[in-house]
DNA sequence: TACGCTTATGCAAACGTTTTCCGTAAATGG
DNA sequence: CCATTTACGGAAAACGTTTGCATAAGCGTA
C-alpha cells in the first residue's frame, strides 16, 4: 500500500516549486508563461509518480470539484433510470463525472443527501423527479446557492427545469386514438407525482371538451402492480358500456395492463386498444409491442446539463438571468402494435 | 445567497475556539472533557447559525468523508439495481451516504471513476457485477489501499466478496425441475459475466451427471430482448425432441422467455415449464407468475457493507486479516407458478 | 505554602492544493 | 551601455478542518 502522491513529490522529482507543477498542470501557461522545457520535465515527472491531484485539497481552495450529483427519486424506475443514464453520458462527454444519490422516495433520505450538497461537493446538481413534501430541497439548494435543475418534475416549475410537455403528449395520444375510431377510452395512472398528474388532468379535460363518455369507472389511480392493474381492469369493464381503448399515462402501467389483459382473456388490440406514455425500453418488448409517446428524453439530457454547466462556469449577473432557464420539450408519438382502428 | 459559515463563525458565535467547537461537534468529550455548558452554547450557536462542516476540510485532515462509492455495472440491471437499493439501505442505518457511479458496461467510464477514487472521496467502495477487462480497477484499488467489496462478481474472486451459491443455485432449479419429472431441459442464458457463467456450466455438469439428453439446441446464449429470446426458442424446440422445460440463467430471460412462448402459442407451464434466477421484482408479476431461485440480497448488502465498514475503522493489521472476507450466501427456491409436474 | 493532579480550554501546526505577489535573468529599445 | 520590458519561476498565504501539546484554574494533600 502505497503513501499518497502529492504535489510537493512531483515537484521534488521535476525539480520545480509546487507552484509550477500546479500551473502546468491545470494548464495555467496563459496566466503566466512557462517554458516547453519545464513543461515537459512536470507532465513526465508526474505521470512516473502516477500522481493525481487530491480533490479535497484542490476544491478547499477552488470550490470545484467537477462533479455533478443527481438525485433521484427511485433509481429503479425505468423512466428515470432512462433519464439518468443520458444525463451521465452528457456528463462524460462535458468531462465531469456524475454521482447518483438514490432518494428512495423518502424524505429522509433526501435530506441527507443534502448534507452532501449544502458542503459543494457537487459543482451542481440535478434533481430527478419529484417526491411529495420535497419542496424542502430546493429551498435548500437555493439558499446556499448550489446551481440545480430539477428534471421530470411538472411543468410548472419555478425554478429552472427541464421537463416534456404533458399536455401536449396527452393530446397526441388521444387524438390519436379518435384518429382510429376511439371514442370510448378510460385512462389508468398511478399515484399522481407532479407529471403523471398533468396527464391525467389533460386527460379529463380533453374527453370533456370533445363530448366523450365520461364513467367514473374510466379513470383509476393505482399502484403498479399485476394483481392492481388486474383490478383496475375489472372496474373500467363494468363501466355501463366498455372502453375499446385505454390511455395509460406511464409505460410501467401500460405494459403490465397488456399483461393483465391477456390474463383477463382479453386480446390487445383487438378487444382494446392501449396506449402508453414515456417510451421506457420495455415498451418496445412487449407483445404485442406498445404504442406509445416518446419523451425526447436525450436532448432533455442535454438541455438539463447544459444548463448546469452554464451555471458553474457563469458570474453573479448571468447566474441570474439562467434562473429563469424553463424548458418545456416536445413529445412524439411512437406507434406499434397496441392500438387499432375501430368502427 | 449566504457566505459559507464556518467553523471560525461558530466559534465566535459561542465565545469559544473553533478547536472547541470540532470537539463538541464530533463527540470528542471521550479524547477530553468538555463541561456541559460549553457543549450546550456550542450547539445550540451551531444551530442558529446552521453550520455544516466542509467535506473537503475535514476530509483533508482526516482522511474520511463517511460516504461510500458504488461502481455499477449497469443501473438499469433490476437484479443490480435491486442489489444497489438495499446496499444504501444498509448504509443509511449506518449513518454513511452513498454514491452511486454508473459504468454503462464500459471500462474508460469505470476508468474516470477512479479518479474519485483514488483521490479517496469514498471511504471504501463497492463493486456491483463485473464487466470484460475490469481487473485493473481492482488492480488500483489494492495499489492505492481503497478498501473495497465485490458483490455479484463470481465465486472464484480472490479478494473481499459477496456472492450468492451459483452452483448450489443452479443445482436447486434444476432438481426440483427433476423432482416435477423433468428429464429434458434446456438452458438459455445471456452472454457470459461471471456470474451467470458459473450458471451455465453447472447446468452442463447437472445434465451429464443425471444423464440427461443434451442436445446442442438446447443451450443458447443471447441478448436479452424479445425478438432474440424467440428466436433461441425457436431453436430450441428445433432440437430433435422438444424440452418439456427450460432453465433461464436470468430473471430478466425468463420474464422474455414467458411472454415470447406466449406469442409462439406455447402455454406456460402447461406446454412448458420455465424457471429463473434472482428473483427480481418483475418476477412475482408476469402471468404465470416466475418460479425462481432467490438471491438473499438484503443479506448480501448487510454483509457487504459489514465488511467495508470494519475495514474502515480496522487499522493495519486487522485490515491484512479482512483481506481475505469471501462470503458465498445460499440461494433459495421461490416457487410461483410457472412450473408444473409432468409424467 | 508548595506541590502534584485533575479538569477544561486554547494555540498552532498540518492536511494538499491554488494563486497572488514578488524576484531574477534575459532580452529589447533608445 | 543603461533602462525597461518580458519571460520564467518561487515563496507564502489561504481554503476550513482536526488534534497534539501547552496551559490555566481549581483542589486536595503533604
Amino acid at each position: 500500500m502505497k503513501k499518497r502522491v502529492t504535489i510537493v513529490d512531483v515537484a521534488k522529482e521535476a525539480g520545480v516549486s509546487p507552484s509550477t507543477v500546479s500551473r502546468v498542470l491545470n494548464n495555467r501557461s496563459g496566466d503566466l508563461p512557462i517554458s516547453e522545457a519545464t513543461q515537459k520535465k512536470v507532465e513526465k515527472a508526474s505521470r512516473r509518480l502516477g500522481y493525481q491531484a487530491s480533490v479535497f485539497a484542490s476544491a478547499l481552495r477552488t470550490d470545484r470539484t467537477d462533479v455533478i450529483g443527481a438525485v433521484i427519486r427511485d433509481i429503479r424506475d425505468p423512466f428515470l433510470s432512462l433519464l439518468v443514464q443520458e444525463i451521465q453520458e452528457v456528463c462524460y462527454q462535458a468531462k465531469k463525472d456524475l454521482l447518483i444519490g438514490h432518494a428512495k422516495y423518502d424524505i429522509q433520505r433526501a435530506e441527507r443527501l443534502l448534507r452532501l450538497m449544502r458542503t459543494r461537493l457537487f459543482d451542481a446538481v440535478v434533481l430527478l423527479g419529484d417526491m411529495p413534501g420535497d419542496n424542502f430541497i430546493i429551498d435548500e439548494l437555493i439558499e446556499y446557492g448550489t446551481p440545480f435543475v430539477t428534471i421530470a418534475r411538472g411543468t410548472n416549475a419555478v425554478t429552472p427545469s427541464v421537463n416534456v410537455d404533458e399536455k401536449a403528449g396527452t393530446t397526441i395520444a388521444l387524438e390519436y386514438l379518435l384518429e382510429l375510431g376511439h371514442r370510448r377510452i378510460a385512462c389508468i395512472a398511478s399515484k399522481a407525482l407532479a407529471g403523471v398528474g398533468e396527464r391525467v388532468e389533460e386527460y379529463s379535460r380533453f374527453i370533456k371538451k370533445h363530448d366523450l363518455p365520461n364513467y367514473p369507472e374510466y379513470i383509476r389511480t393505482t399502484q403498479v402492480n399485476h394483481a392492481n392493474i388486474y383490478q383496475a381492469l375489472r372496474e373500467i369493464f363494468n363501466a355501463p358500456e366498455k372502453p375499446t381503448a385505454i390511455f395509460c399515462a406511464l409505460d410501467r402501467v401500460a405494459v403490465t395492463a397488456i399483461d393483465a389483459c391477456r390474463s383477463m382473456g382479453l386480446d390487445v388490440p383487438k378487444d382494446v386498444s392501449i396506449i402508453g406514455f414515456d417510451n421506457i425500453d420495455d415498451s418496445a418488448f412487449t407483445f404485442p409491442a406498445l404504442t406509445t409517446i416518446q419523451q425526447p428524453t436525450e436532448l432533455m439530457a442535454q438541455t438539463a446539463v447544459n444548463i448546469l454547466i452554464e451555471f458553474i462556469e457563469a458570474d453573479e449577473k448571468v447566474r441570474a438571468e439562467l434562473k429563469s432557464q424553463r424548458h418545456i420539450l416536445m413529445p412524439s408519438l411512437i406507434i406499434r402494435d397496441s392500438c387499432r382502428r375501430v368502427d
